[in-house]
DNA sequence: TAGTAATATGTTACCGGTATCATAAAAGGT
DNA sequence: ACCTTTTATGATACCGGTAACATATTACTA
């Protein structure tokens, strides 16, 4: 029963017949270190499977090395670009050889804003990524007015004095709905997202105001709100459906919402485009693989993530200022629209 | 430019004019401290905006109050029933005062292996929850070689001499398809989920199992895979519909698939339950809510993580034999099942 | 070959808490 | 009033590393 007795730096430094400092001169590929020292070390180090003690280093170091990620996970299935930014926070975390983690938030954010930023306090986290946070965030105001560090991801409206990278909402809904207008069409529907979010609301006015700038004007009833989610785009469509004056095209303000629609369309025994045309936002995986394939607006959200782990681990919070960055989005043509036929 | 000193457990003392370790009780609510003194310091706490340093907590306490789940991000949405283990771990994390991270692995395990198991060495967490492993995974395979703790969740397969809690899958989809034949249907389609997968393996045997207990011929042209992603679901399903003998009633592996099949089955103009049954397996949140609703098969998902966080946090792992938690499975009527009318 | 620079290693203090043991003060018992 | 408990607080060492500085060794230069 010999007990796995605790390897330390001590342990090796012992066995090797040196002094701790020159183990770890050979953990952290110090120069300085003969090789033949430095060699018999790393077998030592194999030999008895010495890990170094993460949480010693980072308090000697007075730093982490580590950042996290906060979402809601509840909304996981609708921030569904979510994958693509993780990656791209991924990327930037590996080149800095640094960690991540990611900490959930719950709707009652209230409860949760000490066990969050207690990760910040207690030195655990250098900051946080915090992604798509509703617009009256209270866990964004207590970390804003703790000084705490963080980047919020698609998020720019509601926070201007904090750092974030965002995307063009606003611009992409207005490219969208204009290109649904020359198409020739008139009346055109829209599935908005939840209102407490500032995207979504971005989406909506770019929508608004792209019919404003022709001279179309908005109708309310073919303006119905589906939250993101699937089953209400779809439920939203037939709504639309019902309408005395059917919509010839429809704008879902993202691509889970018009995957749904789609499904509600063709139930009805309609066709895209022929009969309604329909397009999304955000350019999700399975935009492209749908019949037929999606019309939608492309967010850089890959991008959206290397650039927000990148600023918040390179800067450290007293000696900048905040981030403000806003990618664009481009409007991908794909089958699901077309020119309007039919009066 | 007043530089924001670092407030540790020292100035607190030095302010309230006692030594750190009576600050120590205070903020580890140890009984022996006069309650004037107490509140002095609390207020002072208070004041100063002191947080204690969890790294320096955790490498004097030797310990971390903190458990990693590791995922694969990309099968996030796959894993669909993902929320709601989680939201069961949290709840016994939450419990137990603990923390959780979430770390991330890619398909290419190897990569991932040192950085995900130098999180228990480095002492930052005290074990790991793996979430559905490939049967041939080779994290797992050296967790286990390099005795870190773990539990596996809805893995029993590969992993025997392991810590898992799981769900009867076989038995589930045992019920399914004998369900399915009870209602007289004798043509059944399979829809598979990966075969890299242990639930996906089990519920296929389950399903063939039936089959052979009854005596009906399992039709190999009637298994088809979809990797328990929705839309290729809706492949397999219209591969289904093309068989010179169309199945009149068809067993998902998930819901997803079902989902996407159903669809499927809407768009080649037939109806679900009148020309083929369907039943999935999971019952996520949105199986209620098609139309029809979907029979299926309901998995404690919730416990699933509740027991799992529970054993990693309660049972250190050299006192205690590993868990071998196996919960049942339930069969969930809904509409979109129904008696075989047609031949 | 001494003198200086570059390389290699060691010493000490420190990061910010907690555990353990010692000691002081207050409370209780006779 | 004296002794024993209980309550309250302090002193010191320690957790396992790293930073900064000191010292020893080797290599190069004139």
């Amino acid at each position: 029963m010999n007990k796995p007795e605790n390897i330390t730096i001590d342990t090796i430094a012992e066995k090797a017949g040196t002094s701790k400092m020159t183990v770890s001169r050979v953990l952290n590929n110090h120069p300085y270190v003969k090789s033949k020292t430095r060699s018999k070390i790393l077998s030592l180090i194999k030999k008895f499977k010495y890990h170094p003690n993460l949480t010693a280093v980072n308090l000697s170091r007075q730093s982490s090395q580590t950042i996290a990620l906060v979402i809601q996970y509840e909304h996981l299935f609708t921030t569904y670009y979510f994958t693509e930014i993780l990656q791209g926070i991924e990327k930037m975390v590996d080149e800095y050889s640094y960690n991540l983690v990611i900490l959930n938030v719950t709707s009652q954010e209230e409860e949760d804003v000490e066990r969050i930023t207690s990760w910040y306090f207690g030195k655990f986290v250098k900051g946080f990524l915090v992604l798509a946070p509703p617009q009256n965030s209270v866990l964004v105001k207590k970390m804003r007015e703790a000084d705490v560090p963080f980047v919020l991801i698609g998020a720019s409206g509601g926070f201007k004095g904090s750092s974030f990278v965002d995307v063009e909402n606003y611009t992409g809904a207005y490219k969208a709905a204009k290109y649904l207008i020359d198409l020739g069409h008139k009346h055109i529907g829209f599935i908005a997202g939840p209102p407490e979010r500032g995207d979504a609301r971005e989406r909506e006015a770019g929508f608004r105001q792209a019919l404003a700038d022709t001279k179309i004007p908005v109708a309310e009833s073919l303006v119905v709100c589906g939250h993101y989610k699937e089953d209400l785009g779809y439920q939203a469509m037939l709504q639309l459906l019902i309408q005395p004056a059917r919509p010839t095209a429809v704008f879902a303000a993202n691509d889970l919402m018009a995957k749904g629609a789609m499904m509600a369309i063709k139930e009805s025994n309609l066709q895209v485009p022929k009969d309604i045309s329909l397009v999304g936002f955000d350019d999700i995986d399975t935009a492209a693989q749908l019949v037929p394939p999606l019309t939608t607006v492309k967010q850089p959200m890959f991008r959206l993530g290397t650039e927000a782990a990148n600023f918040l681990i390179e800067h450290n919070p007293e000696d900048s200022k905040p981030l403000h960055l806003v990618l664009p989005t481009e409007l991908i043509i794909r089958e699901s629209s077309s020119r309007r036929w039919h009066f």
